[in-house]
Parts: structure tokens; sequence; C-alpha cells
DNA sequence: CGCGGGTTTAAGCGTTTGTTAAGGATCAGT
DNA sequence: ACTGATCCTTAACAAACGCTTAAACCCGCG
């Protein structure tokens, strides 16, 4: 999951950051300003944006309603200074997934950042399911048939995010999108080395494949029907 | 998808075609200078413009303007020498979609030319239906009669294509524009190849027949009405 | 400063795909 | 029905693609 943290107060930006890189393993980026967010979340390839109202050069309103016309529909969780109700129901309004007041617990904030994104994949809970393989978000965890099976973080991400994403095909550059912060690409083969070793972890010997791909275009995961 | 690099220095146009064509997956054609872009440009049959400022012949600015005013709202991003404010505002204004000052990252390039892409088509709808048969443009996956099918790369390009402008007759020489480079005039069969695969696998046995050649026209995708 | 895990690059290899080519089938005009 | 043109299908092969393994790299930690 990649997510866009729009925050001037650079300190805060750090923390969040790094709660949501080394807690919830999120590639982020990050944004100071209103007009560098807007830019930057134009591209629409983020899972979900923090975005802080008080900002230099365009406040956070504007540019949820800026991103909006822009038809992005990524999920927005906004941070406000304080609790004022009409300001946030009209964020609310305006396409705003969620909000939290300042000062936050850094906890509740990964919390709700996984929720939105979740409700946004159409899936509420946080166990994701495909045949007898299930993956916990919040428990970092995954099992098949029942036994648990160790991954490292970057195989993790990859499957979570097919996971979330099943019975779509999925492309070697969208996957790197998502997964890496930057805003570029590699020339790489990295998604086939961790495909690779997930496979041998997880459609071993004898039992369904769950990870298929598709040649030319990318990789689902889906449970085999016919 | 396909993109019109408007760049002199051969070099640096061949890393941007090969960066394109193998990791974002689109056709790609070269124009070496001004004048040559703009005709090619004016085209209209491109998703994507990527246009160097300085070019033999007729500058990028000026080839900017004249393409708005003929009305092509080609997406075009703009490769400045300089970080020259004055210079971008006004490329900017004048319609361009998005800039990038050399040197830049190859993967940042691709990263941009896709984004605007994305921007310009919005969130179209993406699944196509003819009859029975649909197409999801997302998920990248084709049904006849709720029954997934698989089709190898090029054919489900050919099938794309065709889909997008059903109920109309598309000639060989239109598939073969859109679907390879520009300079492609070999004579071929290519194209009855994958339309002969593509019936095998979706006009299948007592099925109604979808896909229609009209001698000496082309081929139609429709449903039988008579 | 070296160790160790995780991450990334690189290279070899087997498989699939794109494309060409050739012969058969079908169509339209005579 | 004959003929030339157009289209369909199959077979063949080089190139592209994806998988795997091994080695290089990176970074935090002792």
């Amino acid at each position: 999951m990649r997510v866009l943290i729009v925050e001037d107060e650079t300190r805060l930006a750090a923390n969040v950051r790094k709660g949501l890189t080394s807690l919830a393993g999120f590639a982020v980026d990050a944004a100071s300003d209103g007009e560098e967010g807007l830019y930057l979340a134009s591209e629409g390839t983020y899972d979900a944006i923090v975005l802080d109202l008080m900002l230099p050069k365009m406040n956070g309103e504007l540019l949820l309603r800026r991103l909006r016309e822009r038809k992005v529909s990524t999920p927005v969780l906004v941070l406000t200074a304080v609790e004022d109700k009409a300001t946030v129901v009209r964020l609310l309004e305006m396409g705003a997934d969620d909000y939290l007041a300042k000062p936050f617990d850094m906890g509740e904030l990964i919390a709700r950042v996984k929720a939105v994104i979740r409700r946004n994949f159409g899936h509420a809970v946080s166990v994701l399911r495909v045949d007898d393989l299930e993956l916990d978000m919040n428990r970092r965890q995954v099992k098949r048939a029942g036994a648990p099976i160790e991954l490292k973080a970057m195989e993790y991400r990859v499957l979570e995010y097919l996971m979330a994403r099943r019975d779509s095909v999925i492309s070697k550059s969208d996957l790197l999108e998502h997964l890496y912060d930057y805003n570029w690409e590699k020339f790489s083969n990295v998604i086939e080395v961790y495909i690779s070793g997930l496979r041998r972890k997880i459609d071993r010997e004898e039992m369904p494949k769950l990870i298929h791909t598709v040649r030319g275009h990318g990789y689902v995961i889906r449970e085999e029907a016919a």
C-alpha cells in the first residue's frame, strides 16, 4: 500500500511516515504544502491520503475539492486541528472518508488509514481470504489451510496487495507503483523474485495453485474455478 | 496506448522509447524535429505526447501552441532543459499537462506519462459488452456467457479495440496502426491470425457469431440482429 | 568493522508468444 | 463453373517473457 501525507509540520509528518512505514509496512510519500500535495495526489497512484487542513499555498479543504473535481477517488483521511462540527460535516460531504482531531494517537491514525483503505477495496473486515489462504491485515499474519506461514516484509506486501484486489490481474508496474515510494519505477525483476518466493511458501506441493500469472499482463490471485 | 516522442537527441529518444514500450507496454513513435512532430501529433491518434522544447525547425513551445490551435487535446508532457519558472508557467497555461526538467530519471518520466494519461481518461467505464461477451478493461478479463476466456496479449488488444468500436467496421490497416508503431507498412497477415485465434476461443461451436468479416473492408464485432 | 537478514541485481534456462509463410477455403464477378 | 482475389488455418521458428538461483548490495546491530 502506498500513502501520501500532506502536512507542513515536518516533525509531525516524519512521525506519521515512520509509523506508517514501520508499523503498517506502507510506502509513504510526503508533501509539505497544498500545491505539491494536489500535484502528487492527482496522479492517482495512492491507496490513501492523510491530509492536514492548515497548509501553506492551498488549504486542505480546497485541495480536497480540486482533487474530487479531477475525479480522483483515493480515500482521504483529514486531520483537523480542532473539533469543528460544521467543518467536519462539510468535509465529509465533499468526499473525505474519515477525520481525526489533533492531537491524535499514532496507533489510532494507523488503524483509521487501514480502515479507509479496506473500505475502498470493498471489504470491511481485516482478514482477506482466498480459498484456504488467509491474511490478517492487523496481525500481519498469513495462513494456508490453518498453518501459519512466515513471509519477508516485501513478500507480505506483494501478497497483501494481490489479495486486496483478488480476481483482478495486477501488472508488475502496478505492483511497483504501490509497493515503493517515490514516483518512479525500476527496471528490475524484483516482483518476479517475490512472486517466486511467495509461490514456494504458499502454493506448495499438491495444493491447488492460487497465484496465477497472466502472461503479458501480470498476476492474479484467485481460486481456480474450472 | 500510443505515445509520441518529439526529441532530436536520438540517444535519449531511444531510451525513452525502450522504457515506455518494455515497462508500460505502450506503442511508441518518435519524431526528430518540430515539423514532423506537429504533423504526427495533429493526427490526434496519440494518448500522450512527450515534447522536448529545443528542437530543429520548430521549437516545442510553438509546436504546442499550434497543436492546441488545431483543437488537439492530447495530453502533453514537456521536457525542459533548465528549470525556468516563467517558461514553465507559460507552457502550462498554454495547455501542457506536466513538465520534467532534464536530466530526469527514466522511471519518473514513465510514471508521469502514465499519470497524464490516467488523468485525461478520468475513470471511464471499463467494461465493454457485446451480447453475452464482456471485456473488463481493469481486470483484463474476458468472459463469454459468464465463462472466463484466456487470451494472449495481442489477441486481447485486438478484441479490446474491436469492442471499443463495436458495430463499426474496422479495417486491417486501422487495427495495425493502433496496435503497432507508426512505420508499419509491411504486408502481413498478423491480424487474420489473431482474428482466427479469437474466433476459436470466442465464437465457438453453436454460439451466435459475434466477430464478422466484411470482405474487402475489415471486421466488425456486433450481435447479429437479422 | 564484520556479521546477518532482507532486498535487489544479474544471468541462465525453459516456455510461450508474435510473426511469417504456405496451402486450402471461400467469395464475387464473369 | 472458372478465375482471381481475399480470407482462414496450421505449422514453424526466433524473440520475448517469466522463473529460478546465486551472488551483490545494503543497513542495522553487536
